[in-house]
Formats: C-alpha cells, sequence, structure tokens
DNA sequence: ATCGTAAATATACAGTGTCAATCTGTTGAG
DNA sequence: CTCAACAGATTGACACTGTATATTTACGAT
C-alpha cells in the first residue's frame, strides 16, 4: 500500500487554503482570485488544491460555509449571553451582527455580497446560511411573544434584517459619509425601528 | 481627408454596445461579459469596441453613469410630481425608489451590486450617482425642516436609504421568502420607519 | 530491491482582454 | 478620373485564465 493522506493532513490543507482564499475572495471577488495565486501562496502546483476540492467554485462555497458558521455561532452567543432579560438579549444580538460585520468584513462580504454561481450544489453552504437565519430571527419572535414588540414576527424579522443589511452595505462599499458615522446611523436606523415595532399596530 | 465618424454615429454605436452590455453586466457580473461576446451581439470583430471606449471598465461605467442618471430622473420626477403636499412627495420619491429598482433591476444592480474596479476614473460616474442622491435626501429634509419628522434630515435620510437598499438588495438576490412578500416587507418596514421618525427625538 | 499506487506535477487546450500590425474603404487634391 | 492619405475595422499575436489529461514522484508492503 502506498502511503495515504491522513484525514487531518486533508483537513490541514483545506483549512490552509481556504485561509489564503478567504481574504482575496472577499476583497477581489470570485473571478479576480486565481488558482495559480492560491497555489503560489501556498507552494504548491496550481493542480494540487484539485486533489482537495473538486474545483475553484468548491473553494468559494467552503469559505462561505465556514463564514456563515462563525456568524451563527457569534450569534448564538450573544443570545444566550443575555438569556433573562428579552430585551437585553434582542439589543445582544442586533449588535453582535453588526459587530460581525464590522470586525469581520471579509465575512460578511462573503456571506451576502460575493455570487457563486450554483449555489444548490452545495447543501452545507445552504445548512449553514439557514442556521444563521434562524437564530436572527428567534430572538425578534421572543420580543414578540412577551408584546414588547407588535406586528407579524417574521415581516418584523425581514424588515430589522433589511436595514442592517443595507446598512453595512453601505458602510462596507464606502458611501457612507465617514467612519466614525457609522455607529451614529446604526443607532438612528435602530431608534426609528423600535420606536416603529413598539408601538401598537 | 478620408471619412471620418459623425459624433452621432459615434453616439450610436455606444447606444448600441451599452443596450447589449447593460443587460449582461447586471445579470452575469463584469468578468462573466466577454468583449467577444459583445461584439458576437453586435456584428462587429472583438476590437471594434476599442475604437469607441478604452477599455471594457469604461464600457461598464458608461452603462453605471446612464443607471445613475434614468435612476434620478425617475427620483425627481417623482418629487416634481406632488410638489404641494410634502407628506405625499416623500411618500412618491419612495415608492419611486422601489419601482425603479423592481421594473429595471438591471440598472439597480449596476448602480449598487457590480463592482467598479477603479470608480474615481470616471468623474461622469460619480456626477450621475451624486445627482441621484442629491434627490433622495432633499424630500426628507423637507420633511424634516416642516416638522413631520424629527432628527437630523441627513441621519434620517441615510437611515431611510439603508433600509430601502437593503430591502432590495434582498429581494433581488432572491433572499425574501416569496414574490408578493416584497410590497409586504417594503410596507412593514416603512411603517416601522415613518413610525419612528415621527415620533419626537 | 521492487512493485503498485496515491499524490503531486507537467503538459496541453480553449478561453480571456487587449496591444500592435495589417487591411479596407472613403475622400479630398491634383 | 486617379491616387495617396488616413480613419476605422480587422487580424494576429501575447500573456493570462480554469482545468482535463498525461506524466512523474515517492512511499508502504512484499
Amino acid at each position: 500500500m502506498p502511503r495515504s493522506l491522513s484525514a487531518e493532513q486533508v483537513e490541514d490543507f483545506r483549512a490552509r487554503l481556504c485561509e489564503v482564499a478567504q481574504h482575496r475572495f472577499a476583497t477581489q471577488g470570485r473571478d479576480a482570485v486565481t488558482m495559480r495565486q492560491l497555489a503560489d501562496a501556498l507552494g504548491c502546483s496550481p493542480m494540487t488544491p484539485y486533489r482537495y476540492f473538486r474545483n475553484k467554485d468548491e473553494i468559494l462555497a467552503a469559505v462561505r460555509t465556514a463564514a456563515f458558521d462563525r456568524f451563527a455561532e457569534a450569534l448564538e452567543e450573544a443570545a444566550a449571553q443575555a438569556r433573562g432579560d428579552l430585551r437585553a438579549a434582542g439589543q445582544a444580538v442586533g449588535q453582535a451582527y453588526v459587530r460581525f460585520a464590522l470586525g469581520d468584513p471579509d465575512a460578511y462580504r462573503l456571506m451576502f455580497d460575493v455570487a457563486q454561481p450554483d449555489p444548490e450544489r452545495y447543501p452545507e453552504l445552504g445548512r449553514a446560511s439557514t442556521r444563521a437565519r434562524r437564530t436572527m430571527s428567534a430572538s425578534l419572535e421572543a420580543l414578540v411573544k412577551a408584546g414588547v414588540f407588535h406586528g407579524d414576527p417574521e415581516l418584523l424579522g425581514l424588515a430589522f434584517w433589511s436595514a442592517m443589511h443595507g446598512l453595512v452595505m453601505l458602510h462596507l462599499a464606502g458611501k457612507l459619509p465617514a467612519d466614525r458615522a457609522f455607529e451614529t446611523v446604526r443607532s438612528e436606523v435602530m431608534r426609528l425601528l423600535v420606536t416603529g415595532a413598539s408601538s401598537a399596530v
């Protein structure tokens, strides 16, 4: 029997490749990243990654899946942190959302901005994405059930998500005036949304 | 002296090229569109467009500039339509925003979703983009001046813009549940924002 | 030592944007 | 009418891309 890669070795190579690929995919877009560049960065030949991934898009899917999972974990942790107080938990999840987006803009862009040719080909990607969304809406549903917010919980969730997503996208695209302005705009958006959601339908 | 292209002929070719390029850039992204495809669609050789545009990115910039100008015009028209009634004018501009985004998703994506390598190289693009933004915030400022909304007008403008942008982006990306849902989510977002903005700081 | 085979590499191909050289066709001057 | 001059279109390269296929390398079992 010839030597064979251990699962550990395989995972190690995949991890090293993903670490290099994540930043490049996020900042330059899928097409601007070349297999030869990635191979150079890893010190291997251009075809070696093909032993660990079917093709370029599978690398992209792996990187995006990892981003969704980290995102979901951050949200879940925030929700768990302030378990007792519903209002605090909702606020914590909202803050975790933007904190993650600003702290790891590569991951945020990978999740919501980088286009993936055939997403349905990668079930793990769908699972991770669903996991993130589930946590996002859970705290809002709780607030409605508790009578703090009024309206259809799912609808409220989409509305909050839309607003936060737009805010983050404009910020990451550099369309918001200055850097300090982000927190200002964020709290303003939140003020409007919370005030609106708190008043009866 | 040899024959020379009239300004009209030049503009005609540029227009035909842009019409073909706009949809492709918007739906497939900058890199997936090839000069050879565009040339085929126009029935010319791959190098002919280079006589009318410096390179591929200049074509992209031209297409995006046109989109911004059409967008600005739609907003300006809506604002002018309901001149007398401030509240109606604000609502009209908001509706014109989403109506345009949904009616011409290609243009919306070109403006806010398609990445342009060196935007600062194309001053016309910046001008058109500024024109659109100016109209967007003007009606909101008027509402604040009239005492209908409360808060910093610029901040309110950014908040409304963020929310609408996020909503449209999620819709265009197919992340909102169903097709009918868009209008539902839109009015919910608007309900929250308007309610929040109407209450005193 | 040598054989079998997994892993890595080398080669090759059809595609890309676009530079540079070439060709085409119109037009004003003689 | 002829023809040179030159704008505009085309062709042919070149260095790049993703990746299929062929080849080489290197290691464990005999």
